[in-house]
Order: C-alpha cells, then structure tokens, then sequence
RNA sequence: GGGCCAUUAGCUCAGCUGGUUAGAGCGCAGUCCUGAUAAGACUGAGGUCUCUGGUUCGAGUCCAGAAUGGCCCA
C-alpha cells in the first residue's frame, strides 16, 4: 500500500475517543455564540410559518427523566420543519396557577387549612405561590438547553401575568355572552382538606384500588299493613333494606331508590321482615331464602318509611328541590313528615347491594338528579371539611370516622341487618391524599356538553400519533363530555371574573381591566390595580346594572387548567394585542405531549377553542392540528416512576454520562411514541454504542484517510466508478425518502430505525468491503479511489443533515468538520441548511437485492469456514456457491471480488447441484411417520434405507414424495440431512449452499502465516503509536519455516506494513519489539519508524 | 362494569396490505476478524409467536372469544 503524505490536512482530525458530552458542551457554545436558534428562525421566512405550542409546565419542582422525553419529541419536528424550510417559532411557557403550588406552600409554612391561609394573609400567601413558581425555572431552562430543545425562554408566556389573566377574563366573558357560562349546585368531587372541588381530570388522577370501606345494609322501616295491596301484612316490624358503603351520607338520606320493573321479596325472619331485590336475597341473607311475598318494584314506589335521621328537627337547615329544580329552603317550621319516600330509578344495580338504594342528593351525583326530578328534601349535615353535624352520630368528626359511629348507632337501634368490608377503587386527593367526598355545592361551569357535537367534529379534523388515540381515549372522553367544573375555592389562580350584586343576585361579567374601571364604584381604585390576583381584584366592587347595588367579586378562582387551555390566546394578551401575532399563529400545527394530558391540556386546549369559535369570537375551532400523544415512561421493571417509590432516573446522571444525543437517540429508537417505554440509563447506553459510536467511528476513518490523501469534494453530483459505490447511492437516497415520508407521518421512530439501519450498512458492508479503495496508491486507480471518497463523504453529509433533528449535536459536528470547512458559503450551521431531497434516479431496488444476495453468500461462506476450523486469515483454494436460479449468477459474476475478499479464496466457482459439495443421508421422520402409518414404520424405515439416498434426496428437495414399502410418502416424512463431502465444508440457507475447500496446500499455509505475519506487525505499529502514513523498517526472527515465508512474501509484507525495510532476523535495540507464539513456535517482531 | 393499548427468545423490540425454514440488539458460552471501530463476523444454548375457536390452499399477521398486564374511565 503506498500512501501519499500528507499534502494538506483538509479536515480536523477527529479523535476516536470522542467524549460526546465533552463536545456537546463545545456546540452549545458555538450555537450560543452564533446565536444559531434565533437565526433558524429568522432566516427562514415569515409567511411561511409552521406553528408549535409549548405545553406550559411548572416550574416548582426539578424536571424529570419524562420532561426529557417530551421535550425531545417536542424539539424534533421543529428542526426538521425548519430544514423543511418554514420559520418555526418556539415561545416557551410557564404554568403557574393551582393547587400544588398552594400546597406546596402550605407546607412550607406549615398552615393546615384554609382559615389558617386566611390568618396568613392572602396577600402574603399568594406572593409566596408566585416566588415558588420560578423556583426552578433556571433548572429547567439549563437541561432544556442542554438536551437542545431550542425554545425562546426570553419571551416566555407566564400565566400569572396580568396580561394572560385578562384574555382568560374575555374568554370568560365571550363563553358568558354566548350562555355557555352557570352556577350550579351540583355534586363535586370535593377535597375536605383543600377545600375545593376538583374537576374529573383532577380526580381521575387519585383513584386508588382495593380501598376497604365498610358495606352496611340498612333496615328502613315500614308499616307492618304498607303492602296490604300486595296482599302482605306483616306480624313483626317491617323494613326496606338499603345498602351502602357511605355510612356517613344517611343522615342525609331523602329516599330510597328500586328498581320499577324488578321482583323483590319479602323475607321474614327472626321476629322481623325485610323487603329487598329477590335475585340478591341469597347474596345478603344466606342460604336460599323464601319470599313470603313476591311483588315488583313499581309496587313499592310512593312508600314512606320511617327516617333514620331528621337533621331538620336538630337545628340544621334542610332544603328541598323546587318545581324548577332549584333549592330552595324550608320554611321555617315546615314539615317535613312523609316526604322521605320510594322512587324509582333505572340504575338501580340487581348485581350489588340490595337492590334497594339509599338516597342523598347532598353527596351524590345521580342522587342529586334524583332530588331535582322528585322535587325531594336536601339534607347536608356536614361541613365542607368533612365534619358531621352536631346532634348526630360521629358529630364532630371527620365523615369517615364518622361511619363507624353511624354503623354502632344503627345497631343499637336494630336498624343494621348485616355489616361487612368491602374494598373498591375510590378517589382520594391526587396531591394531599385526602379521602374526596362527593358533595353538593354550588359550582361554575362551562356547558361544553352543549358542544360535543362540535368538539367531535373539531376532533375529527385532528391528526393524533398514535391514531387508536382520536377515537378510542380521546375521543370517548369527548363523547362522555360532562360540563367542566372551571371554579376553585382557593387562592393562587386566575380570579374568576364574576360579580354579584349584593342586593338583588344579579350576576356580571367583566371581560377587561377596561370594563372592571369602566363600572367600578370606585374608579380610582379599579385604576390603580396593578395585580389583578386576590385579594387585590376583590376589593373592586361595581354597580349592579339592574339594580343599582354593590356587586362583589364571587370568591372562586378558576381551574389552572382553565389558564392552559387560554394559552393560544392568552400568549399574545389577545385581543388586547398582538392581534395579527395570534391569528397567524392559531391553530398549532403541531403540539406533543404524554398521555395523560388526553385530559389535561388536550382537552383544555380543544375545549375552548370549540367554545370560543361556538361564541363566535375566534376563527377556528381547533386549537391544533397534529398531535404526538407520548406514552409514560417508567422505571425499568415497568413501574411507573415516582417520587415516593424512589425510582425516579435523575436526567442530569444520564446526560452527563451518555450525552444528549444519545439520550435523545434512545428516545426516538427505541420504542414508537406512544408506548408506554422502560427507561433504564444502559438502554441509552446500548444505542450508543450502537449507533452513535458506529457512526464514529465511520466518520473518523472517512477523515483520517481524506487528509492523507489531501481529498476534496468536489461538489455536484457524485458520478460512482463502482458497484459497491452505486449501491451506497441507492441505499442512502432510499433512506432520505423513507426518513422524509416517516417524519412527514410524525413518526421519528420507523425514521431512526431506518438510520440506523443504514448507518450500520455503511459501516459494516461499505466501508468494510472498502477499506483497501481508500489505502491504495494513485497509481491504482485514482478515479475508483476518488469514487470512493466521493460516495462516502456523500452519505455521511446526508447523514448529518437526516439526523440534524434527531441527534443534533453530532450532526453539527458532521456538519462543520465535513462541510463548512470546505465550503465557507454553506450554511453556518446543519440546522440552518436544507433537508436532503431524495433523488429517485439513483434508487436501483434491484441492486439493493443484489446486495442483499451478495451479503448472504459471504455470511455463508463465513459460517462454512468456521465449520472447518479454517481461520479467514487463512486463505482457501475455492468457494463453490450454488445459487436458487440462473439470474443471481451474474450478480455473483459482478461482485466475485468481493466474495472472493470478503471469504479470502483463490476462486470462485458456481455450480447447479448442491450435490456435488453436500451428500445427503436420508432418515424416516419418525414423529410424523409414527401416527400415521403406525406398525408399517419398520417395513418403511428398511424400504427407504434400501433406496439411492441420492435419488430419495432429490425427490424431497423438489418437494415430491414416494412410494417405500407400497406406502405413498410426502416430502415432510423424510429428513434430509446434508453432509459435507470430502474435501468441502458447506453451509446452506433458504435454497443457497456456499461450500469452501479445506484442502490447504503449502502455498496457500504459506499465504496464510504471511498475512498472519502482517497482522502481527500491524497490531506492533498500532502499540507504537505510529501514524497510519508511517514508514517503518521491520524484523521477523522466528524458526526456518517463519523466515522463509519473511523472505518469499516480502513484497506483500512490507506493502502492507508500509515497511521500507523488512528483515528475517532479531530486530536492534532502537526497535518497539514483541515476543509472540507464531503457529506453535517463538517468534520476535520489531517495528522502527523511519523519521 | 366500560374504553384503549399491549402480549413474539432471559431482557428490549422488529415482523408492512396473510405466502418458503419467525428475526435483530443486549446478555451468556465459544471461535474468528480488525491500522476506522468502544466495534464487527460465525456458531451454540434460548420460541407450542398468551390461549381457544374460526376464515383460508396457507395465520405471528385477518375475525370472534378468553386470559394476563398497562393506561384511562366508572
């Protein structure tokens, strides 16, 4: 091999030890320094936007493994709509309003209640919520950076700002205007502790299972003569029996629910009888009970029982449904006797319980429209901290205390026919734990149920990734639409824009700072607000516009999800400002986020977005357009990360160690998006090595031989000398359409596999098969070595530019060392340059099958030698292939170089009967044969040993069977079983056979320990140091036969070794020598470099 | 109770609209190769493709049902 030195070093060397975090490090700087993300943005034009929306999230806690994840996703289809050619703005954002971050701070300064927060000082407390928000926004801003997603964090949108509240308080007053706005008294999961509802995305993030409770079934008495019309009267007491988990909800029970059309029976037993549904008879008594009477439900429907408690008799008001279902309160003195009755309802369940139900409109949702429809009582005897009233049992303690005081009391009073546990899934607080009560109070709502046709439709119009999301979680979450409960009674949110006069109830909407001066009674004051947040808001009072009162503020604040969903708006202060800004940026062209925000963001997004354009007050009534719904990350066994089980992945741990993009590598590689994924810091290193280190490793050898030999793209189109190198062309444009299809989909993953299919492809066939093109002198063949280092270069900056999304930091490197230092007039940056455009001209799916062809003889060969215990060192006399048809010999033909290299064989030759290198033994497949022709498998295994197994073979290879012993035989009941012939090994695989000989004469042995010499002083020069250009003198002492082979293969040695100089015999003092067992005999090598 | 997703080697995952003998990576054992390689090649062990039916000439793939797990909702 004669290599040039070295004329001009064209490239940086690049070092094969790359630390990747180390050189992350350096591009962050030169981005920064450059300021390569804003002019990504700025160079690309205005008019052609691609629109990206920021889920918001709050910066009160470090960012974990998951925010990587989504930021990942998030950051990829931006650079590559950007290499697309369209200007992509990334406004980052902050959530800051809610209920962990008042919790937070509760803890902090140790309040327990909402008293307590009031003694604080609401003002104080709000502030403290406001610092804490921004607690950890250095931290996050750091990691995004450092993971690279680009984002503008130096105008982020911050939902606290006064801006952002006053365009949620016009889309309130738009919903307001268009009716999509009430108050309600409904039943709400209610948090105790917090003091709030919580909305349903809120409570479904606390349910937990296998939550024992206790399961009571309660007597209700009846007169003895209330079923005389049945034909039933009872000698003893008599009782409807109810069942419930909830002994703390009786005392405000108000009915009892049956089912109209259902068989119920009564029971009589010890001194007593009891009514319940017949099919659960056997469940709750025992044994197989006797009616002592049969009726329906309808029949019992209208009955007064007997009250287990009367709240209203002990002092606490009671309330009753009006006609128009509202509450209205008793009269004072009014009576209540016989208003506790029977009705009838449909989901009365004849699976569970009694098939009778227990009633109470004050803390359930369908019994809430229950009392609504019945015009029945409404009995609250506990507090909205959970605290049941005075004068009945458990009084003063918490309602799930309180149950056991109820169960004893019902006992004592003979009232409790059975008790028992029983454990169910049951929502708790998602951030204090607390257990929720399902309470009734007044709540404001937004009627998006009024919309669902709409937000179904909107939806249709959404592309989801994965696409199972849109009808299947998402959209059954639209179909079973409730209205949102958008209120909190809490402090640290966006105050809820609606007054109400003191005098006559009226109720007002405020739309704007303007509209609050605009009517305020004090204008100065509504003037001088410069924080529209409690307490401060509430203190403006207006002028009732129907009454002439004083109207205040309700105390409510809104949802923090609420304030989400406002982002496409709120972001600009839309309509305040920036007008233009939003309309060309609404809808998002695409936004990602995990799962869960089905019906978090995605929801609230989508929600008032249909809202709003139902108002008439914006354009569109989508808020995005395609969505990447991720799936959750969880630790490596497959739980689900958490700070409490402690197996949360630190990301800083793995980035420091791995790198960004390897992290991000495994990211979009290794699972599709929507998968839920293990996470585990070895998984990122195994796509590490690899993919990232394979593509290296490519690259630092492209670079270490293009400075020896000074080369130069030389721009345009690469014209290939070679097949290998047309092959390569194909493969790589083929890759460009197949990345570019896949991302247009929204699917990083099928485009990183193919990647990395690729890149392996190149390193291991291309430049394998290659290498010696990139050694050889110019003498050689300049236009084929040229063609080489044409073809690679080619596709490592294709590589650069297809993985610039994907892995960014490696492919700037690509980029700047391949590229830009050669090309001063190429963009700055590989994210500032143009996504590849694949040329389908070079794409030859037949050459890539060839290929494919050519790969699987080799690895056969290969598989052949190993058989033989022939080293590949060790060259052979013949490869013998037998291919499946005539059509693959000339592609054979064409590449024999190959295998010939490839296998190290003198020839190569093709033959058309396998037969010729593999005999085959014949044997009864006796499994098969057994069960169906039982006894006559001794006479067929002495038929089948007695024919040609020459013959038997060719029959089954050709898939025809025979008759042995006069029993017809299929190809399945024979076993073939090749056997190399004398003088071969073979291997065979889907109809190819690849034969070598293993005859090893003298000359070939001799070639052999030659190469093996090589090999020994390559690894020398390798331990020295040298430079792969290096001149070196070299010794081999050894034994006769060790000389000899030194002395008749010269040439080829020092051709090899780049030795100037080659002697058989010890080396001097100055050399680097090493003492090695050669074939079983001592041998010296030494190595000199000549200066 | 309902919805969605998944189930393929010890682990992580491919397997497209049904089509020869179901693959890869990691890990394990061994052999080999290497002046780009932290790599790579070959071999071995490891699979009733969760199960049961059905459609079909043919099912890992399509259909129905079941089981298990995950997420979500009640």
């Amino acid at each position: 091999m004669l290599l040039s030195a070295p004329e001009a070093t064209v490239f940086r060397p690049v070092d094969p030890k790359v630390s990747f975090p180390a050189l992350e490090e350096r591009i962050l700087q030169f981005w920064k320094e450059q300021r390569i993300f804003e002019k990504s943005i700025e160079q690309r034009p205005e008019d052609n936007l691609f629109v990206f929306y920021e889920g918001p999230p709050t910066a009160n806690a470090r960012p974990g493994i998951h925010h990587v994840l989504s930021r990942v996703f998030k950051d990829l289809v931006p650079r590559y709509r950007t290499m697309r050619g369209y200007r992509v703005p990334r406004k980052g954002g902050w959530d800051t309003h809610g209920l962990p971050v008042e919790l937070e701070i509760e803890k902090e300064l140790g309040l327990k209640s909402k008293p307590e927060i009031e003694a604080y000082g609401i003002a104080a407390f709000n502030e403290k919520c406001k610092e804490s928000v921004s607690r950890y926004v250095e931290e996050w801003t750091r990691l995004s950076e450092r993971i690279a997603f680009w984002a503008d964090y130096d105008h982020p949108y911050v939902t606290y700002d006064n801006g952002y509240i006053e365009t949620c308080w016009w889309i309130f007053k738009q919903l307001w205007d268009a009716g999509l706005v009430y108050q309600d008294y409904r039943s709400t999961p209610h948090c105790p502790r917090c003091g709030t509802s919580l909305s349903d995305h809120e409570v479904a993030l606390g349910y937990q299972d296998d939550v024992p409770d206790p399961s009571v079934f309660v007597k209700f008495r009846i007169p003895g003569d209330a079923l005389a019309d049945a034909g039933y009267r009872a000698a003893g007491p008599l009782a409807l029996v109810a069942w419930t988990t909830t002994p703390w909800t009786l005392p405000g029970n108000v009915a009892l629910a049956v089912k109209a059309d259902a068989e119920y029976g009564v029971y009589e037993l010890e001194g007593e009888a009891v009514i319940l549904a017949e099919a659960l008879a056997p469940k709750v008594l025992g044994g197989e009970p006797q009616p002592a009477a049969r009726l329906r439900g309808e029949q019992l429907v209208g009955l007064a029982y007997e009250p287990l408690y009367r709240p209203e008799l002990l002092g606490h008001p009671v309330m009753r449904f009006d006609d128009d279902g509202r509450l209205r309160p008793l009269a004072a003195g009014e009576a209540t006797d016989g208003l506790r009755r029977v009705i009838a309802a449909d989901y009365v369940s004849l699976e569970d319980g009694s098939g009778i139900v227990h009633i109470a409109p004050a803390f359930g949702g369908e019994d809430f429209e229950e009392g609504k429809h019945y015009r029945l009582l409404f009995a609250q005897p506990i507090d909205l901290r959970g605290i049941m009233a005075e004068g009945l049992p458990g009084a003063g303690k918490f309602a799930k205390q309180a149950d056991r005081d109820v169960e004893r009391d019902l006992e004592e009073r003979g009232l409790l026919l059975k008790k028992g546990t029983i454990k169910h899934t049951y929502p708790f607080c998602w951030r204090c734990g607390t257990p929720l009560l399902y309470y009734a109070k007044p709540s404001w709502y937004l009627r998006t149920t009024a919309l669902r046709e709409q937000l179904l439709a909107g939806n249709e119009r959404i592309n989801w990734y994965p696409e199972h999301i849109k009808h299947g979680r998402f959209g059954n979450w639209l179909a079973n639409n409730i209205d949102w409960a958008v209120s909190r009674e809490r402090y640290w949110g966006t105050p809820l824009p609606f007054w109400r006069c003191e005098a006559c109830g009226e109720a007002a909407c405020i739309g704007s700072k303007a509209e609050l001066i605009e009517r305020a009674e004090d204008r100065a004051a509504a003037e001088a607000l410069d924080d529209l947040h409690r307490p401060y808001v509430d203190a403006v009072t207006i002028r009732c516009a129907a009454c002439g009162g004083t109207a205040r503020r309700v105390p409510e604040v809104a949802d923090a999800w609420f304030d989400s969903g406002a982002m496409p708006y709120a972001q600009w202060h839309f309509p305040f400002e920036h007008e233009a800004e939003f309309r060309r940026h609404f809808p998002a062209d695409f936004i990602c986020e995990a799962i869960d925000q089905t019906r978090g963001w995605f929801y609230t997004l989508h929600a008032e977005a249909t809202l709003l354009k139902a108002a008439g007050a914006i354009p569109d009534g989508i808020a995005y357009k395609n969505v990447i719904c991720l799936g959750h990350i969880n630790d490596e066994k497959g739980n689900k990360m958490s700070k409490s089980r402690g197996n949360t992945v630190d990301p800083w741990t793995v980035i420091e160690k791995h790198g960004a993009d390897a992290t991000r590598w495994y990211m979009y590689a290794a699972s599709p998006a929507g998968m839920p994924r293990r996470f585990s810091a070895g998984l990122v290193e195994e796509g590490l090595r690899r993919f990232l280190l394979t593509l290296w490793n490519t690259y630092s050898f492209f670079v270490s031989y293009a400075n020896i030999d000074g080369f130069r793209p030389a721009g345009g189109r690469v014209e290939p000398a070679a097949e290998i190198d047309r092959w390569l062309l194909s493969e790589l444009n083929a890759l460009v359409a197949k990345v570019t299809a896949e991302l247009e989909e929204y699917d990083p993953t099928d485009a990183a596999r193919a990647i990395e299919a690729f890149v392996d492809d190149l390193s291991n066939w291309y430049v394998r098969r290659s290498r010696r093109r990139f050694w050889r002198g110019a003498s050689e063949g300049d236009a084929d070595k040229q063609s080489a280092y044409e073809t690679l270069y080619a596709a490592l900056v294709t590589l650069a530019k297809l993985l610039a999304p994907f892995t960014p930091f490696v492919a700037e490197e690509l980029w700047q060392n391949l590229v830009r230092s050669v090309d001063p007039a190429a963009p700055e940056s590989v994210h500032l340059a143009a996504w590849p455009e694949a040329d389908a001209s070079r794409i030859d799916d037949r050459l890539n099958a060839e290929t494919q062809l050519i790969k699987r003889l080799c690895s056969l060969g290969r598989a052949a030698r190993a058989k033989a215990s022939i080293k590949v060192r060790q060259p052979v006399a013949e490869v013998v292939v037998k291919l499946r048809d005539a059509a693959e010999a000339a592609v054979v033909e064409r590449n024999r170089h190959l295998v010939l290299e490839e296998l190290n064989a003198k020839a190569l030759r093709l033959i058309d009967d396998e037969t010729e290198v593999v005999a085959y033994d014949v044997k009864p497949n006796l499994p098969v044969l057994g069960p169906k022709h039982g006894q006559a498998v001794g006479a067929i295994r002495q038929g089948l040993a007695a024919l040609d197994p020459a013959e038997v073979a060719a029959a089954v290879r050709r898939g025809r069977g025979l008759a042995v012993a006069g029993i017809e035989l299929e190809p399945g009941d024979i076993l073939l079983q090749a056997q190399d012939r004398e003088g071969y090994a073979a291997a065979q695989e889907a109809g190819y056979t690849v034969a070598v000989t293993t005859a090893i004469t003298p000359e070939l042995a001799d070639e052999g320990l030659a190469r093996e010499i090589v090999r020994r002083l390559q690894d020398l020069r390798r331990e020295a140091g040298f430079e792969l250009a290096d001149r070196i003198r070299a010794w081999v002492a050894g034994d006769a036969e060790v000389e000899r082979v030194v002395a008749s293969h010269a040439a080829y040695i020092s051709g090899e070794t780049l030795a100037i100089e080659l002697t058989a015999g010890e080396p001097p003092a100055g050399a680097v020598r090493a003492e090695e067992d050669l074939d079983g005999s001592r041998t010296v090598f030494g190595v000199q470099r000549v200066s």
